[in-house]
DNA sequence: CAGTATCCATAAAGATACTG
DNA sequence: CAGTATCTTTATGGATACTG
């Protein structure tokens, strides 16, 4: 049976095999982590693909289809279809989804909290790096 | 000058100049949170080029100078040079970059606690979809 | 040693058109 | 409505060679 190809990668986040890397690389798309915070923050759980699409400006119906699959795919997302016609697809976080949103939630939250610092960091990083003294 | 083009920006996500969003389009470079875990593990605190990057199998010096750069930019890693010859660089992280992966360090344990769920769901996921039942 | 510069391959995302 | 297919563009990373 293939039950798992990795040992005891754990840990080992060096190794593609990894499950940390595999989760940082899944969330590293342009689209995914606002996925699972658009369905996390919907009130009634469930939300549908045009309406996920009118949420989140700017994505394709292209990405939105991948990403939802790929997060769908990793136990993250569930699909529900009402088979009407038209026909109606409702999207929402399982558990396990809600459990990463969680996590996720620890590095948004890092990230407003320190937005100040590191904008400052940049701008006196640039500052003493574009034009440290010898520009005309 | 670029002070800030955002001027609320916190919390909208789906906003390109969101804070979150810039921490995790950062985070999302290949070798970024593996070269804040290696500088957060060290218990020395410090690290040079070379060390890095024979502790990151497989990141090329480009790769490494990059995201070190970036990291060094956002204020979250810490460049300290002794000017001989040969030069010795030492990198570290600030303050700010514990606290970053601290955040991370949610996420890990996240992935390393559902590893196997995750595992399970991409399995049965590929079951019913690539040969869901209708093959010779 | 600690990088930089350059060129090249690939992967990710966008635009557009079409379908059940 | 909820996608898929296809093509083009762009971003990312790798290989190699060179420098203070």
């Amino acid at each position: 049976m293939t039950v798992s190809t990795a040992p005891d990668a754990r840990g080992d986040l060096f190794d593609p095999a990894c499950p940390t890397r595999q989760i940082l690389d899944r969330l590293s798309g342009k689209w995914s982590s606002m996925v699972i915070k658009i369905l996390a923050e919907e009130p009634a759980g469930e939300v549908r693909f045009a309406d996920l699409r009118r949420r989140v400006p700017g994505m394709s119906a292209k990405m939105a289809a991948q990403t939802l699959k790929e997060l769908e795919r990793d136990g993250v997302v569930l699909r529900r279809v009402e088979a009407l016609t038209p026909p109606r697809v409702h999207y929402s976080l399982t558990p396990l989804g809600v459990s990463l949103d969680a996590a996720l939630a620890h590095l948004r939250e890092w990230a407003e909290l320190h937005a100040h610092a590191v904008d400052r960091a940049r701008t006196a990083y640039d500052r003493s790096h574009d034009n440290g003294g010898t520009n005309p």
